[in-house]
DNA sequence: CGCCAATAGCTATGTACATAGTTATATGTG
DNA sequence: CACATATAACTATGTACATAGCTATTGGCG
């Protein structure tokens, strides 16, 4: 259910086809919210169905058509509610911390090998949403550049300082993640000083 | 897939019934991974069909019975092989990050309640988490226990070692959380003195 | 002895997500 | 003009997970 209201969000900025919203979805430029097609296009449906977006149809080209969404009042009144709403916490699960704790069952290379994959992931985020901070403090993100046509001069330092608030965070727990595997990859050290390689089990 | 080698990981401390693996698993008691039930039975029977593990049947009082599971010399491997196979990183998810980026769709007071909400949770994972590797570093944690009796004396340091690795890594990001709340309290106290609750879009 | 909680073993149902693929049209470039 | 990529709109299929509930037996406590 969070997809419906990343989607309501993102439409408070502008009105966005069902492919420009997968885009803006897609998992591999670093935004805060991810969806595939196959649950895009029918929450779409499902919200239009209930009000919440009009989809206008537009002329492309002179045979095809797209269908625009457009946030209604009922749609800007559920993001409110659901922005006044407490959040419900899910259990933590992260396969990357799990097999860490047995990194006893497994040789010293391929630790080594885990501990600089999760630091080289966690720095490519890193990048990424460091390159989102600074487009939107630029005001250069086409969403930001977006909602700062469309909103008040006086809620301007609201929507840029919210979301770069939010990247700040992603960032701070990918360097937490960064730190983390740097200091497995000091205590791996420390451990193959004390013992070679007997493995767990053998 | 991942609840199958983190069932094959608890199981080389020692054999466990379903109802213990489901124990182990329950999302309220600060483990390193989840699932529910309807995950767990499942995936018992398919592993001890594919002979990753063996259940054996024992007498619990006079008319009851229970099985058993046992890690197979083939689950061992796929284990093995698991632990030395580099992982594949999801897009990340999170919604309290998502909400926060539109934080200037609601009321100064729902933000400070998301906010606070944010870092008690979190400081109650610290909390979790901090018991946890203390159960672990003092050998009482009943795994840990199990781990140190079957396995040989040199292996004890790594097997330690890594579990209260893998504890503090979430400890980080969970800090990293709180520390992040934080700074949006004060980012709030900020944006408050600039200019009082004027609503996006109204 | 009765009752309640724990142990034990599950299933049903629905939602969220991953992956892969499809057809149609438009646009830009060489 | 031809070709490749982007835009546009999806669907099919399978896995992961959430939630709620079920029956049976044992054990502890008042």
């Amino acid at each position: 259910m969070s997809l419906r209201y990343a989607i309501l969000a993102i439409l408070t900025a502008a009105p966005l086809t069902g492919y420009e919203t997968a885009k803006r979805f897609e998992g591999s430029v670093g935004h805060v919210w991810h969806a595939p097609d196959s649950q895009i296009y029918p929450e779409l449906r499902r919200m239009e169905a209930e009000a919440l977006v009009e989809g206008r149809e537009e002329r492309w080209g002179p045979k095809g058509t797209k269908t625009r969404y457009y946030i209604t009042a009922a749609g800007e009144a559920a993001f409110r509610d659901w922005m006044a709403t407490p959040l419900k916490y899910a259990p933590w699960r992260d396969v990357a911390h799990m097999q860490a704790a047995y990194f006893e069952w497994t040789d010293p290379e391929s630790v080594r090998m885990h501990l600089e994959q999760h630091a080289a992931h966690y720095t490519e985020q890193i990048a990424q949403w460091s390159s989102q901070v600074q487009a939107i403090e630029s005001h250069e993100h086409p969403m930001i550049a977006a909602r700062l046509e469309r909103y008040p001069a006086e809620q301007h330092e609201r929507i840029v300082a919210f979301k770069a608030f939010a990247y700040e965070g992603l960032i701070r727990l990918a360097q937490a993640e960064v730190d983390w595997a740097h200091s497995g990859l000091e205590l791996l050290e420390r451990l193959d000083a004390d013992v070679p390689a007997a493995d767990a089990g053998d």
